[in-house]
DNA sequence: GATCCACTGGAAGATAAGGAAT
DNA sequence: ATTCCTTATCTTCCAGTGGATC
């Protein structure tokens, strides 16, 4: 039998498992996505300015896809506006400067990069200007520009800053992070927040009736064993309530199925698609660390492996010069090596458990790892030079 | 209950690197 | 070349916190 052919099916169309699948409709989310049209609702109406508005949410839990969702209906809804939606991700982002100068660049294929933040934004509104009279930006991801927001107070006031003269602006802006709100300045809050909608996490019954649809459409009738669903749902609500997570989880688990040419889709699949992705995605989030952010994972793992974790700030940083000296590299001073250990803790590498109770008090981190010792040191070991360095601390 | 002190996190500024305009 | 702009990384300094200690 070829490579590529199989003795069973299982899927019968799997692009319903896939990332950029946007299902006909959310209605574990109607209440939210009211929300969302509401804030379109005057530019319906009667061609006035949208509102602006905010959508907040842990990854995984509909916002991208609401959003998307809204703004096919709006669409379809009105013919009589001359308008334009600009859905633009601000992942590789991380200043308003760089958004500005990216959203352009793929706007007109230009880049712009290296001018003063003055002429980017100029030449953005003359941009916009030329397009539609009613643009509506969405900013997705929004939170990855940190606390640099300017554009959040520019984009919103530009027409009454007599930037754009006829054309109207709103900014629906899409933040995976709670804290970003609370670290927003002030005079953002007040012109950018005329909505402002949660999405909170799924539970494991709406994660449940999520799969269940996606399953309808994705896989051959029969296929999948009763308990397949339910774990797939307990699994992600347990980590984060993601239903990206949970399709993941389902997906890979009918992947299992159909290499091993299985009639069905069995539980233990469940279980092995979790931790192939489990560890996918601390793979992932290897990749993008810095010399000195795996300096400090490994002092970590050093008192991991001691048995000495959780352990504070000073202890890891001890034993973080150590390694540094062993290696022959400058050692970074505490305040910087704290941060880089936060960044671990967002990569979801190490976590940094804030305790108020220390010995002398006042308020204080214990870092330990996230995930599985074997795990983690297996992948750590993958980066030949911080690979060498395994063998010395276990 | 005043003081101690290990710790956090914000801010200021140094340095380096890199693109654009002159 | 030089100046002007940006970002990223890292130091140094310090005010604030709050249980422990006296």
């Amino acid at each position: 039998m070829g490579r590529f052919q199989s003795t069973t099916q299982i899927f019968a169309n799997e692009e319903a498992l896939g990332d950029d699948w946007v299902p006909e409709a959310l209605p574990e989310r109607e209440d939210e996505l009211d929300a969302i049209a509401t804030a379109l609702r005057p530019a319906a109406r009667s061609g006035a300015s949208p509102h602006n508005a905010f959508v907040f949410g842990k990854t995984g839990q509909g916002k991208t896809v609401g959003v998307k969702q809204i703004v096919r209906e709006f669409k379809e809804d009105v013919t009589d506006l001359d308008f334009e939606v600009i859905h633009y991700s601000c992942k590789k982002d991380t200043s308003s400067y760089t958004v500005v100068a990216n959203m352009y660049e793929e706007l007109t294929g230009e880049s712009i990069r290296g001018h003063g933040k003055k002429k980017v934004f100029d030449l953005l509104y003359e941009e916009l200007k030329s397009r539609s009279e009613t643009i509506i930006i969405v900013l997705d991801e929004i939170d990855s520009i940190g606390t640099d927001d300017d554009i959040l107070y520019e984009l919103p006031r530009a027409r009454a800053e007599g930037h754009l003269e006829e054309t109207k602006v709103g900014v629906i802006g899409i933040s995976n992070s709670f804290d970003f709100r609370d670290n927003l300045s002030p005079k953002v809050r007040d012109t950018l927040y005329d909505e402002e909608i949660q999405f909170s996490p799924y539970d494991a019954s709406q994660l449940r009736s999520i799969l269940r649809r996606r399953a309808e459409v994705a896989f051959q009738d029969e296929v999948l064993d009763d308990d397949v669903i339910p774990l797939a749902a307990a699994f992600a609500s347990q980590d984060k309530g993601s239903a990206r997570q949970a399709i993941q989880f389902l997906y890979k688990a009918g992947e299992l199925a159909s290499e091993n040419d299985e009639e069905t889709i069995k539980e233990e699949h469940v279980r092995e698609a979790e931790e192939i992705i489990d560890r996918a995605a601390i793979e992932r989030g290897m990749r993008d660390l810095t010399t000195q952010d795996k300096l400090a994972l490994l002092a970590v793992l050093d008192l991991e492996v001691d048995g000495e974790a959780p352990a504070r700030t000073r202890v890891v940083y001890s034993r973080y010069t150590d390694i540094c000296n062993e290696m022959d590299i400058d050692p970074n001073a505490l305040r910087r090596v704290r941060d880089h250990l936060l960044e671990l803790d967002m990569a979801g590498i190490v976590v940094a458990n804030q305790h108020q109770t220390g010995v002398r008090g006042g308020p204080h981190y214990r870092w330990e790892l996230d995930e599985d010792l074997g795990m983690t040191m297996d992948i750590v070991g993958e980066d030949s030079r911080v690979g060498e360095v395994i063998p010395l601390i276990s």
